[in-house]
This record gives C-alpha cells, structure tokens and sequence, in this order.
DNA sequence: TCAAGCACTGCAAACGTTACCAATTCTGTT
DNA sequence: AACAGAATTGGTAACGTTTGCAGTGCTTGA
C-alpha cells in the first residue's frame, strides 16, 4: 500500500514553476494581474502536481467558503427529498456546496444552526424546526443571510420563499364546490404548523364567502400512515362528508386507501383534492386532483434571495409566494362545461 | 440595520478571559491540561461573547474538517432519500457533517468528487455514478477513504458496503417456485448497473438450479414512470408470465398498475415481487411482496466502515453484505403451509 | 535621452486555530 | 525545608491561502 502523499501545495507549485506562491494564486484567482506566460507555466505545474486550491485556506483569509447549509427535516416526503436536491443542484450551478443539517421533528433548529455557523457557511436556508429569535438575531447581526422556506417569521427582518397557500386552497375550495361538493372536511397538521394553518384558512375563507364551513377536521401526526386512519374515522361517521382537501399529498393518498376500503366510489361519493402534487398524485392508481407547488420555481426564488443578499441587498426583507397550479385528475368529479382549469398526468 | 459584527475569535475571549489563546483552545479541547478554574473563566467569557470555534481554521492546522461528502444521483426514489437522511443523522452522531454532491444520471462523479476534495473531507461516499481509476487512486494516495454504496469495484482497495442482491433475489425466486409460479419475468435497469445485474442473476440461478430459467426480460430508463408500460407489454404478449421479479419497488408499483389495467387478478393470475422495501410498498393500494434492504444496518456499516478508517485500520478493503428479508404481503400467492417467511404491513 | 507610466512580480502580513516547547507554579515526599 | 515531579501556563511556529505594498523592468511620449 502506498504511504499518504501530501496533498500540493501553492508553494509546490511556484517551486515546480519558478514564480512566487502570490503568482500562483493569481493566475487561479480572475480578473488579477498575470502575464499570460507566467500562467500557462502555473497551470502546467499545477497539473503536473494535481494541484487544486484549499477552499477551506482560501475561505481563511476573508473569501467566502461557499458553503450553504440546509436545514432540513426527515425527508419522508416525496416533497422534501426532491425540494433538497434541486436546492443542491441549483446551488452548485452558483459554486456553492449544500451542507445538509438534519433536524427531528419540531425540535429546535439551533443547534443545526449553530453548528452551519461553525463551518463559517455563506448562508442558510431553514425548511424545517423552529428557530429562536436569539439564534436569528445571530445571523443577522453577523450578516450571515436566513432564507425560510415554507415559512414566514413576521418582523425578524429574514427572507421567506413560500407557496401561495392560501390562494391554492382557494382554488381546490372553487373546484369543490364548482363540482357540488357540499359537505367538505379538512385533514393536516394542526398545531400551528404553518403552511397547515394557511392552507385551512384558505379553505375555510372561501367556504364561508357562500356561507358553508369546514365541517369536520383531523390532525396527523405524520403523513402518510395517518391519512388511511383520520380517513377511516371521518368517512365512517354518521355525517359523512363529500369532499375532503388535505394538507398534502401523502395524506390524500392515505385517505383515498380508506375510502376505497370503506367501498365508497371517488369521485361520486367522495371528493379528495391534496396538495403538493408528488410524482405518486399522477401515478394510475391514485390519479389525485391535487395543488401543485412547483419545486424549480421556488428553488429559483431561494437562490436568487440567497445571491442577492450576498451581493449586498439590504432591503429589510422579502417574502415571495409561489403561484401554485390546480391539476385536475380522478378524484374530483367532473365541471359540467369547461373553466379554464388544466388536465395532466 | 445593525452593522455586521465580527466574529468573536480566540483571541477576544483570551483576552476577556485574562488568558493565553492556548488556555482557550485548551478549553475546548478534550483532553489537554487546563485547570477547572481556568477552564471556567475561559467558557464564561467565550458564553458571554458568543464564540465558538471556527472548525475551517481549526482543520487547517491539520485536524479534521469533520466534513463527510456525498455523492448521490437524483432523489427519486424513496429508497435514495431515506438514505441519505438516515446517513446525515448518523454522521451527525459522530461529529460528522454531510456535503451533498449530486450527480445527475450515469453521468462520471468525478467532478463531485474533486470538488469534495477541494473541501479537505475526511471521507467520501459515493452512492451514484461512475468514477474513473485515477480518481479513485487519488484518493488513495491522499488518504481519503472513499465508500462505495451499492455497487462493489474489485481490486481498487475500496469498502463497499450493499445489500444481498443475490441471496435477496434466491428467496424471492423460491417463495414464487413455491407458491406455483412457473413463467418468471424479470424487469429492471440493464446497461450493466450493478445492483440489477447481481438480482437478475440471483433470480436466474435460483431458477435454472431447478430447471427453469427468466422467460422475459424488460429494461428501465427510469423508474416509477416506466414501470406500467413494461408491464404493459410484457403482460399482454402471447406467452404472459405468471410473476413479475422487479428490480426495485418503485417499478413493481407501476407493473401493478399495468396489471390492473389489463383487468389481471393479483396474485391468481400475476404476482409480482419488488426489492428495497420503501414505504409504499406496504401501502394499502399495493401490499407489495418485497426483499427488504434494511437503511439503518446499511448506514450502520458505511459509518463503522468509514470510522475504522479514519482510526487508521488499513487492512486492504472490505466488503459488508447487508442481509435482505423478505416481506410477504399480498402481490405473491399464500403459501399452503408456513415456511418460516414472515409478513407484516 | 529622460521621465512618467504601466504591467508584472515578489515579499510579508494576515486569517483563526492547534501543538510543541520552555517556563512557571503547585503538590507531595523525604 | 528542600527537592523531584507533576500540573498548568504562555510564547511561537506552523497550516494554505489572499492581498496590499513596494520594487522591477519595459513601453511610451516629449
């Protein structure tokens, strides 16, 4: 077995090509003062060392370490995972590398935050756990830019990049009525989860501008595995609801098990519409009408934020909303004639 | 807006402290020599001024980053992204860090790589794309252990860690023999991927030691996706398999969708047999037979494999066998009596 | 021909940390 | 009380890089 090498260095290198380690580190850097015969003799000698730049070393000295830390949740949903590597393929399309900082639950982010922090990273993008105000006025005051996703923390002056929750709830609340849907239920997270809370306002607020209401809710703790039993208790009670929108796919799809199990037909007994729109909502056996939160954008959104911020934006904050897409499938009856929402999948 | 604050450094709690910068570094340390007394001064001012030590500066003395990159194809499959949380999490316990490094396709992992080395991670692994020899003996020469998940290279001296694909596909084969299946077809990647490679000879072996052998074959560019219109046409054919052994879940979901399609009875007349086990296997719409290949055990091995190295074992390379399980469900035919399978979800 | 300007180059300081070494203080033993 | 040894401490040199400054030689214009 071959004893370790040592990794090359920039003074290799300028021993190897005869110059200073500063022209070495030019001729790497961009717009910086080289003759174009120093260079190529640099390049040649890094190649010939298999020389590569310590980004670490380099991020010492005042640059930045083009880290970008995520802190994300379980990935359990279908959601999640592909939401965490568009972000990553997105950002090393900018020459930043994600930093993946796991939390469980509602636990606190801290100390995922704190330990980013440690890895001097360029910014941070929060998409799961609470954060204090203490931890955010670190950041802030550091000057290290919190971009939220799926979220908005009001006043703490932090960047959020968010579906348009509400409007989309509206919309699937239009479909359902559109279609005779009269007795509607809703199904989420309840606890001040914060996309549930808009999504169920949404609902709700547009039922009630004809004078309905929600008329049954459940909470799951988790996603998918709840959906089958909050599914079964709300369809087999005495006053059994035609319609159920649920805070997200994985939840529908456990719902639509249930249904199925208790015999009942989709769409004519029973309505479901979710959100997210996972590559399972257009899969044969579910075909979901669902609202579609679109990953690229939102991706974009969060990237731009993140750009902007570290070229020096100070505007106090920004929360953009993206559009969501109603995608009408199997699980919602039919308009009579054509309004103008899409089919697919 | 506030100003941006400088970092507390070592140097600014040493001198709140009344100490030496050693004495600080001292105290964060494990081991080392600092009296309690000093220690408490040092760790109330580093509190009060919020420090923590800046782990680039720390690893460039030549500690360890506490960086662990990850290579990784696209996040499609639940199996991928269940994977790469559990392995976050479980560096998290180590005192390890995740670097995503996405690859997308069969695309080379080489550049991930390279950049991951641009990082100085303490260990790499690599679950997606190829990675060419000089690169690999890179790695090698520097020291930087490098894991290959799912796939085994020979002779290059690397730790593989995976699942029994083959002994995973004997059990599927045998419980499919047993239950009276005589016409096995096989779906999977093709183009020489490892894992599917190593399961369809594990089928055909187990089929051929009794006289049988795979009766059709079908390719997968993807994987949900293409999993109904190969089953599509592999099950309205003249010569219909009565089982369908699938290289992963995802396209046993989609060859069970096809089958519903064509009106067949599951399992009467197809059963159908997946590989990985991800959740919605057990899901009510498919109660999928399947060959678990169990996450954490997995994980488990990659972290134990990559801490053995860092503690300097050097025995020349390992390769760890993750055991598969079958599960039983409802897509394969009962047994007549008990053999010691067993069924859950 | 000379001065001024320019392009290029090297030196040395700085970034925040750890580790070695020598110096100091404390502890226990005779 | 004196000494050996241990425990604790501070000074300083690294680690690999970038960058400001000053110096070199070359070009250009008068």
């Amino acid at each position: 077995m071959v004893l370790p090498m040592k990794r090359a260095t920039i003074k290799d290198v300028a021993a190897l090509a005869g110059v200073s380690s500063s022209a070495v580190s030019r001729s790497f850097g961009d717009g910086t003062h080289v003759s174009k015969a120093t260079q190529r003799k640099v390049l040649a000698a890094a190649e010939s060392l298999g020389y590569r730049p310590n980004a670490l070393a380099r991020s010492l000295v005042g640059a930045r370490t083009g880290l970008v830390a995520l802190v994300v949740g379980r990935l359990r949903s279908p959601f999640d995972s592909l939401f965490v590597d568009a972000l990553a393929e997105s950002l090393i399309g900018v020459g930043k590398h994600l930093l993946l900082s796991p939390v469980r639950g509602d636990e606190r982010a801290d100390d995922g935050l704190m330990r980013a922090l440690d890895y001097q990273v360029d910014a941070v993008v929060v998409a799961a756990g609470t954060m204090s105000p203490e931890v955010a006025d670190r950041f802030a005051r550091m000057g290290v830019p919190l971009i939220l996703s799926g979220r908005v923390v009001d006043g703490a002056g932090i960047d959020c990049v968010l579906a348009d929750n509400a409007g989309g709830a509206a919309k699937a609340a239009e479909l359902l009525l559109r279609t005779g849907c009269k007795r509607i239920a809703y199904i989420g997270r309840g606890h001040g989860a914060f996309s549930d809370d808009e999504r169920r306002r949404g609902l709700r607020d547009t039922l009630r501008r004809l004078g309905l209401d929600i008329v049954a809710e459940a909470r799951a703790a988790v996603d998918r595995e709840d959906g089958h039993p909050l599914g079964m208790e709300l369809l087999s009670g005495p006053n059994r609801p035609d319609a159920v929108f649920c805070m997200n796919d994985a939840l529908a799809v456990g719902v639509i098990e249930a249904a199925r199990d208790l015999g009942l037909r989709l769409p004519e007994d029973l309505a479901v519409v979710g959100f997210d729109d996972i590559p399972l909502a257009a899969a044969g056996s579910y075909q979901l009408t669902t609202v579609a939160y679109p990953i690229q954008p939102t991706v974009a959104a969060i990237v731009e934020t993140l750009e902007d911020r570290l070229a020096g934006a100070d505007w106090p904050s920004r929360v953009i909303r993206i559009p969501t897409r109603l995608m009408v499938r199997r699980t919602t009856r039919r308009l009579e004639r054509a309004v103008g929402a899409r089919t697919r999948g």
